[in-house]
DNA sequence: TGCCCTTTTGACAGCGCTGTCGACGTCGAT
DNA sequence: ATCGACGTCGACAGCGCTGTCAAAAGGGCA
């Protein structure tokens, strides 16, 4: 039913394995040729079977996005399918989607899954990205991939932005509002972005000339339930800090919940600032002070990096994009001055 | 390099149709022999080469959910995409994503889409599931498809739950709760869900005796802007509502916003409902009473009704799922009792 | 046992494209 | 003018599987 190559080459009077030249953008073909083959691809409205070249060429023209299962449902991941979809737009390639738990030992089925998808290239992202032994033994198998935010240097294609600096960025705008005692609730164990916005956390306020108080340091994991219960722990201190900076926005929702349950007001009693700029901080009230992940553009080029790899395996990439600090509400300077004796009469 | 067909009907003994036809379920393989063969298969770790399948079978086992672009980003579309992995597994189907403006004429465009891509199975959601013209054209070309939530007849397969229903009983809370004024804003036009969420509102107002005031219903588009603003318009009357349905979280959230702004505290002067229960509802604060929508039992339906029609192409089936009203914290009695009179003393 | 009909199995072609390799054309240097 | 080197193009096989169709095997009945 569909018009075919070989219809192609009968129109443009030429060879079908010159139309496929033409395709493929292979060069040696007269530019006079190529331009009458190209002429006769839209007038037929030709578009290659891709089964049949994938066959052929023995190519899937697949792009797998492996992430991290049970996150599923995290706008993050939203954000980078789309920019993965983007990179994909005009190319043959396509991206397909391969959640995975991270507590399946990866390394160890990657082989099954390759020989069965066959992807050309895969994407992965923490913790995936982080796991040394799967990068491995994806070289082993002579299989491209770009690594998102990975804190190893064993990945050659590894696109991300600069954490440590942003994190610093947003405690500074903290420091500058008034604040001295600040809290951090941190990221998951494993990830770069637990050390990378920790260690942001403690240049700020070495830069500001603020000791570093590891107890006003909370554990968290990246999710609502974590920051809310690390900023319990905060909150419930004797001198409790007058800001928070979680290490993602879940997490500031969760302290957020967690000054509420305590009859604090933010901003006014607590400023609280997060990290990512998913959805819900543009949506919250007050509007959550944090800083906008450039996820889209992170996985659109990882994705062209990656597939760039394929003709150039020998490349590397390491590239940190911009990324935005977005001030919100959810930050304001602190109430009491830092001398408390000013202030007597406003405790009722 | 990896294991044919050929080499699994070898170790068998048998010829490679025979594998092939164990390999498609396919009747008329006597019982031992589909076990010696599918006993191969296991142990030579056997997986088929897609392309070649798809190339012979004239097939692309592919599934392609489509969506309205700006609209990317939202949990609903990642929470649908989870359900068709989900159906997908197992299958040798695999999920294509194919973001589409709907300001396009998607009418138009959908046969070179299919040309393309040829995929043996669309699923639908709104506002594509409600273009009728589309779905016109996509039997025209023999496209099997399934809609999401679709308000056509005109589909055949067509997965939802019951809006209407789920609505009424929302709002059923609020009046139990005491309140009599309450105000809604809706979805966006054109959408199903606008008239079922705005009709269940109205059959729960009817039960309880509580006459339908159209001055109490403000125009939303389903963003949070759109509720903000929406929500603004009720607040500013002279008698506000007590509570306000907002037709999804995202706007229940900008009418959480609209109160704080005016100086309400959400629930003591001001209940607020939702619809969806996004990761949003959860994690604001005060959490969000709204309906969960079951989008990933919807998709996998859908995913699997329309492979299902493949095979049996005169098939119809229109399932509405079970949903779950989750009250949270955001809806409570109204502070005033109904006569005004005997709460004098509360206006400081 | 022999016949016919049904079920089970296999030989073969071909899906639509690309890789290989060889033929031909072109150009510059001798 | 001759030759080689390079650039350009096409014939052909074959990627790994499934559809078609015919052959073989089984099964019921006379």
């Amino acid at each position: 039913m569909p018009v075919r190559i070989e219809d192609v080459a009968a129109h443009a009077g030429v060879s079908v394995k010159t139309v496929s030249r033409v395709l493929n953008g292979h060069p040696n073909v007269r530019a006079n040729l190529r331009a009458r083959i190209e002429a006769s691809i839209r007038e037929l409205d030709y578009v290659p079977n891709p089964s049949a070249r994938s066959l052929a060429a023995n190519r899937s023209y697949l792009v797998a996005l492996m992430f991290d299962n049970p996150l599923a449902g995290s706008s993050y991941i939203m954000e980078l399918i789309v920019g993965v979809l983007q990179a994909c737009k005009g190319t043959p390639y396509n991206a397909v989607l391969h959640p995975f738990d991270a507590a399946d030992d990866l390394a160890a089925r990657i082989g099954g899954f390759v020989t069965q998808h066959r992807p050309d290239a895969l994407v992965l992202v923490p913790p995936h990205a982080n796991d040394a032994k799967l990068l491995q033994r994806l070289d082993e198998l002579d299989v491209r991939y770009a690594t998102i935010s990975s804190k190893l240097r064993q990945s050659r294609i590894d696109i991300g932005f600069d954490e440590r600096k942003a994190a610093a960025e947003i405690v500074d705008h903290l420091i500058t509002l008034g604040h001295r005692c600040i809290g951090h609730v941190t990221g998951l164990k494993g990830h770069g972005a637990r050390a990378w916005r920790r260690d942001g956390y403690r240049d700020a306020l070495r830069r500001a000339g603020i000791d570093y108080d590891e107890s006003l340091v909370a554990e968290g994991k990246f999710t609502f339930e974590s920051g809310m219960a690390a900023a319990g722990a905060l909150l419930d201190r004797r001198r409790p800090p007058t800001a928070i900076f979680a290490a993602s926005d879940d997490m500031a929702c969760g302290v957020i919940r967690a000054a509420h349950e305590r009859g604090l007001v933010v901003p006014r009693d607590l400023s609280v600032c997060g990290f990512d700029d998913t959805p819900v901080a543009r949506q919250i009230s007050p509007g959550l002070t944090t800083v906008r992940q450039p996820c889209r553009e992170i996985s659109r080029l990882a994705v062209e990096s990656v597939l760039q790899s394929i003709r150039d395996p020998g490349m590397h990439r390491r590239e940190r994009v911009p990324y935005q600090v977005q001030i919100r509400e959810s930050t304001a300077a602190p109430r009491k001055p830092r001398r408390p004796s000013r202030s007597a009469s406003d405790t009722p």
